[in-house]
DNA sequence: GACAGTATAGAAACCGGTTTCAAAAAATCA
DNA sequence: TGATTTTTTGAAACCGGTTTCTATACTGTC
């Protein structure tokens, strides 16, 4: 097995020099057809593959992008939310021509730790980060950091971040309007602490009811984890309140609360009303079928790959902030 | 914000060449204490951190390896499986200090594409290969090339590749064994289609039927996909044939089974008693719990970057085969 | 036909490390 | 004390590309 060819080699074969070889292999103008017709077809003949990391030396250039999951390896695998996320990411990768890595920490100081290495690495041209959560140490030390990245879903405080977020303020306002139209009067709301996703959905929830002169109840709020079983407690807790209907923040969990209905022998829709977020597998597969928001997860990641490689590729580039409308699916639930 | 340091200003602030601080950066000896501590002093001070990527091409050593899940992310992210192997996988790679960037394909040609830019651009010192399939283009092309690796699970043809694996063979047969001891005679078996682990549980089923004179049923044998879902048509399937125990490959599909039984008022384990494999979360969230068989996921992830790891450092390594013990967990079901 | 302007291509410098080589310094030995 | 070996160190080459600089060849213009 032949030892891997260099553009020295291949200069060689062709009779030209380094730079030449490399002006071809870049496709710069200035260079006679003719030259460029023999360079190329000792690449084609010995199939020379450049050697990226010297490149990479030399450019400052790999065409990798790293995705920054720090919620955990339970969270991830067990909500279907992070199966299209990561698919609308690496297609949109795929299509920019950008390898994607995937990093998934399992501990905030591992996470902390890990990121610092793959900042000064430097193999990576960009980062997106998917952070859920409102307090965010990774986030702060990225920002600190030179390196390039795009979040997904609102950043704390989101002056200069580029982000991709989806309107979740107004899915919740929508939600909130659409159980009113029915005619629902006593509305709870399941939501998840510490995101801020959760939160804006909450403060669409409260402004619809207020828009309407409907009271804010305490009891009829309860906040889970985005997993079914928290779903299913929460809903638990509201029930002793009697809520004629629910908003429940994801429809993981409004699938979680269905049981809990079920168990207790409350009907849905008829004794109380149910709406999800998210218009994800789990939305399809309860009985009744649930009436939910819409949100494009896969768009907003591809649009986080989007801006992150408008980045990459001009250093001037402002930041880049995308908010994807929600929108109402009625189904069944509600 | 000053520009990042190299190794020529650590050297001019020292007062030494550029070599003798890559020595004290390298740990080698024959550094006099005086001179080593100077430079290091330096390197405190001015928190320098080596430029990995000139590293790279003057090393070929990257300290980043992969893990290839070509199942597609639909599949990956419902099976609690998958969480279990990348977590054993992460935990070990981080003790080696090895940077783990996740790779995952949504196509064959996809995959094939990709695996050859990872291959080609050389970042990555090693791929560890998590692939279930029978007949995988990628594991061939993998072979072919000159990348080091560890697979998951037992690879087609296991010849000279190194690999990680669970005794499913084993796991079988313990499976039916248990059920025969129980007194159970027509024994069913829900197995899934072209996959190398499944079949090596559906042999040690047969060779325990075999060994205890039991005949075999081809009735009583239908196969799913691992999914939840695929478990409970499966267990459609073998209904009508009066199985009074079933053994199913995996924990996820039981618990689909386990739901089709309710359906038809089936009482687990007195009318029919059911068996799982995997002994994750699936078999503790079920009414009644799933006996199981319990292979150590995370265990064989991480003596898979064991495994790299040595690969790796030493390129005289021969190949690494491990094959872990699976053991039986008697709980409810069977 | 002289002159300016533009295309083309090679030589050499560079990216930021590691490693080889050779010289200088220190230690050991007789 | 002088010869010999071993440590220690810096200079220079190298990893495999890209890019700047410069020289030459080719155009077109008057």
């Amino acid at each position: 097995m032949a030892n891997k060819l260099t553009i020295k080699d291949i200069a060689k074969l062709a009779g030209v020099s380094k730079a030449s070889v490399s002006r071809v292999l870049n496709g710069y103008q200035h260079v006679r057809p003719e030259l460029r017709a023999r360079v190329q077809k000792v690449i084609d003949e010995t199939g020379y593959e450049r050697n990226t990391v010297a490149r990479l030396l030399a450019t400052d250039r790999s065409n990798v992008i790293g995705l920054l999951i720090p919620s955990g390896a339970t969270a991830i695998f067990s909500d279907p939310y992070f199966a299209r996320l990561i698919e609308g990411i690496s297609r949109a990768a795929n299509q920019y021509h950008l390898t994607l890595a995937l990093f998934i920490f399992y501990s905030q100081e591992e996470g902390i730790e890990s990121l610092q290495n793959i900042i000064s690495d430097g193999f990576l041209d960009g980062l997106i980060l998917s952070s859920d959560y409102k307090d965010d140490a990774l986030f702060n030390r990225l920002a600190d950091s030179q390196m390039r990245f795009v979040m997904i879903g609102r950043p704390p405080n989101n002056e200069h971040i580029s982000f991709s977020d989806v309107d979740n303020f107004n899915g919740g306002k929508i939600a909130a309007e659409h159980l009113i139209q029915q005619g629902y009067q006593r509305i709870g709301i399941i939501t998840a602490n510490h995101n801020l996703a959760a939160e804006d959905r909450y403060w669409g929830y409260r402004r619809a009811l207020d828009s309407h002169s409907i009271p804010f109840d305490e009891n009829l709020c309860a906040a889970g984890d985005f997993s079914q079983q928290s779903g299913a407690i929460a809903m638990a807790q509201l029930l002793p309140y009697r809520p004629d209907a629910v908003f429940v923040t994801s429809d993981m969990m409004a699938s979680g609360a269905l049981q809990t209905l079920k168990q207790h022998d409350v009907r849905v829709p008829d004794d109380v009303a149910l709406m999800g977020f998210d218009d994800l597998p789990p939305a399809l597969q309860t009985d009744p079928l649930l009436t939910t928001i819409h949100q494009p997860i896969d768009e907003s990641g591809s649009r986080a790959v989007k801006a992150l490689k408008q980045l990459i590729d001009n250093p001037q580039q402002e930041p880049i902030q995308t908010i994807l409308p929600t929108r109402l699916i009625v189904r069944e639930s509600a």
